[in-house]
RNA sequence: GGGAUGGUAGCUCAGUCGGUAGAGCAUCGCACUUUUAAUGCGGUGGUCCCGGGUUCGAGUCCCGGCCAUCCCA
């Protein structure tokens, strides 16, 4: 037989699947009747069991019967203490994941979505030539399978086989049993494989599912109206960023996708719903790390008559409430091990406040030259060309943002960072917005959105002029557009977005934004 | 962009001073009707990431490249 070497197993399984070709099996299957999933069966058998034993424990007599209403055949022992003996009929499908041969039988693990349940297979039970081709299942083939539940000497819920049907043979050979795919790479690029072989990524991206479920739970029950926006823009705006760039040939003109919502959203408010909010990719053209990936999840929400302090009370019920759902505590474990406290409320603290707590209160009537100097003293490289604030600035990214472990907002920045938001009425030199810090990063950013379109014009040139030249320019293009729109009046309203991405990491204590997406970008495998 | 680390069988990993390429799982064969990381016995399986170089001889040393992870910018 195979006295010759058959190199590749993938090869082996090939000609598996041409000998049951040729002896008239579809390998592929098909719709399966009456299929329950292997939780439900084990819920199934246990009731069942439970009937039983109340029904042993009250008659203290011998049982047997039928119950028809749960298609439950049961024998109970003479003895009135001895456990009854039940068995529950069932048709389960699912992949079969590891097969222990014991000569005339067989046991094998089936794996469904809700978890796995053992097969038994007996030579007597399924005839010689089912237990042939059972026998003959390759790791990794889908099977439905038809039997009856009962419980091991071991007390291990299974199945007995009774008959089964191959309904996907699978050709390549399974991730390793015991230790799953271990090659980050490899778990990155082939996630399907991943998934298969490691029980925790299937874990974090169905919590990853249910925490995106809740946000839209909690936002539906506060009546905000989900919507759908252009991620398709012939001007990119919103934010500060490369986007990236295609043509529409119909129209034959460029087009970019999105790298914010939030200027269609804005419309939305001129057009008079009160309540909006988006869940759905960002796209921007910048390099791969730890903490980006080009297309990222985005969630923005708008809300009428209210502003930043309305999205700070709503950030904190979205994230604990998130939090407590999914995983039952406030409490997280960043990836350094250290304990962050989602507990409300949480820490306000303007920029500058923050600025003089690292800097010393005298910093912001310190010259240009002398804040240079204290700014290269912390080992920054400091531009020449920069100006206070952008010296400023790079001191808060690169020295003070990162230490904001547990939740913090961080309020009243510069206006010239934020062109889209109210500046403070009691300080027109920084603007009435928030942005979210926990675990060292920016999570979400929320602003009293600016509605007044003459000052907005200002501030859109006053943008494009700044990037004119640099890699940002596509992004500084004046939406003229948006603008009209706002002359047509925006409510007054709080805005905010939150990065799904990274707040599940947080929440998950990932320490890459590539283990909380399933597929995330890498560069091409070959190259020439 | 810079630095560190890694890439060896389908998977998880060893590989000493430069001297015939190793284990476990998987796979193939045999035995085994309550096992569960089943077990026992016997096999198959390698572009040692790619390309150069040094050497009698390179998985190992040197140079260049690719990909990844981490750190830094």
């Amino acid at each position: 037989m195979a006295t010759v070497s058959v190199v590749d197993q993938r090869l082996q399984r090939l000609a598996t699947l041409e000998k049951l070709l040729a002896a008239g099996v579809n390998p592929f299957g098909g719709r399966v009747e009456d299929r329950i999933s292997t939780a439900a069966a084990r819920d199934m058998f246990q009731e069942s069991e439970q009937l039983a034993m109340e029904e042993v424990a009250i008659a203290s007599s011998p049982v047997t019967g039928i119950m028809p209403a749960l298609g439950v055949a049961m024998t109970a022992a003479p003895a009135p203490l001895t456990l009854p003996e039940i068995e529950v009929s069932a048709v389960l499908a699912g992949r079969v994941m590891t097969m222990r041969l014991m000569g005339k039988s067989i046991f094998a693990d089936l794996r469904d979505e809700t978890g796995r349940m053992q097969l038994y297979a007996q030579k007597n039970v399924l005839g010689e030539e089912a237990f042939a081709a059972f026998k003959a299942l390759d790791l990794g083939d889908w099977v439905s399978v038809r039997g009856q539940i009962f419980k091991t000497r071991a007390g291990e819920v299974t199945l007995r086989v009774q008959s089964f049907d191959l309904q996907s043979k699978a050709l390549r050979p399974m991730p390793e049993k015991w230790h799953g795919l271990t090659d980050v790479e490899q778990r990155y690029r082939q996630r399907y494989v991943d998934l298969i072989g490691n029980d925790d990524a299937r874990r974090l991206f169905r919590l990853r599912a249910e925490m995106i479920r809740q946000i839209r739970d909690v936002l539906a029950a506060k009546g905000f109206m989900e919507v759908e926006t252009p991620m398709l823009q012939p001007i990119p705006g919103g934010a500060a960023a490369r986007p990236f760039k295609t043509f529409y040939n119909a129209l034959d003109c460029p087009m970019y996708l999105r790298i914010a919502p939030e200027l269609y959203l804005k419309r939305l408010l001129v057009g008079g719903f009160e309540k909006v909010f988006e869940v759905n990719r960002n796209f921007r053209n910048e390099g791969l790390s730890r903490r980006h990936n080009p297309e990222f999840t985005m969630l923005e929400i708008y809300q009428a008559f209210g502003d930043c302090r309305t999205m700070m009370e709503l950030v904190e019920e979205l994230v604990t409430t998130v939090a407590q759902r999914t995983l039952g505590t406030l409490e997280v474990t960043n990836p350094d091990g250290k304990l962050i406290n989602l507990q409300r409320p949480w820490r306000r603290v303007t920029y500058a406040e923050l600025v003089t707590e690292k800097m010393g209160a005298g910093w912001y009537e310190l010259s240009r030259e002398a804040k240079q100097e204290a700014a290269r003293a912390l080992g920054l490289k400091v531009d020449g060309s920069w100006n206070d604030q952008e010296i400023t600035h790079e001191i808060y990214e690169k020295t003070i943002e990162s230490t904001l472990l547990q939740p913090t907002f961080v309020t009243r920045l510069p206006a010239e960072l934020v062109p889209l938001a109210k500046r403070c009425a009691d300080d027109p030199a920084v603007v009435d917005v928030f942005e979210l810090e926990i675990n060292g990063q920016e999570i979400a950013p929320g602003y009293s959105e600016l509605n007044d379109p003459v000052e907005q014009r200002r501030r859109f040139e006053a943008q494009a002029t700044r990037v004119h030249g640099t890699v940002d320019e596509e992004s500084g293009t004046v939406d003229e557009d948006f603008l009209t729109a706002l002359e047509f009046g925006m409510p007054p309203a709080g805005g905010m977005g939150m990065g799904i991405d990274r707040l599940v990491m947080l929440l998950t204590g990932s320490a890459s934004i590539r283990d909380v997406i399933l597929f995330p970008q890498l560069r091409p495998e070959k190259s020439a």
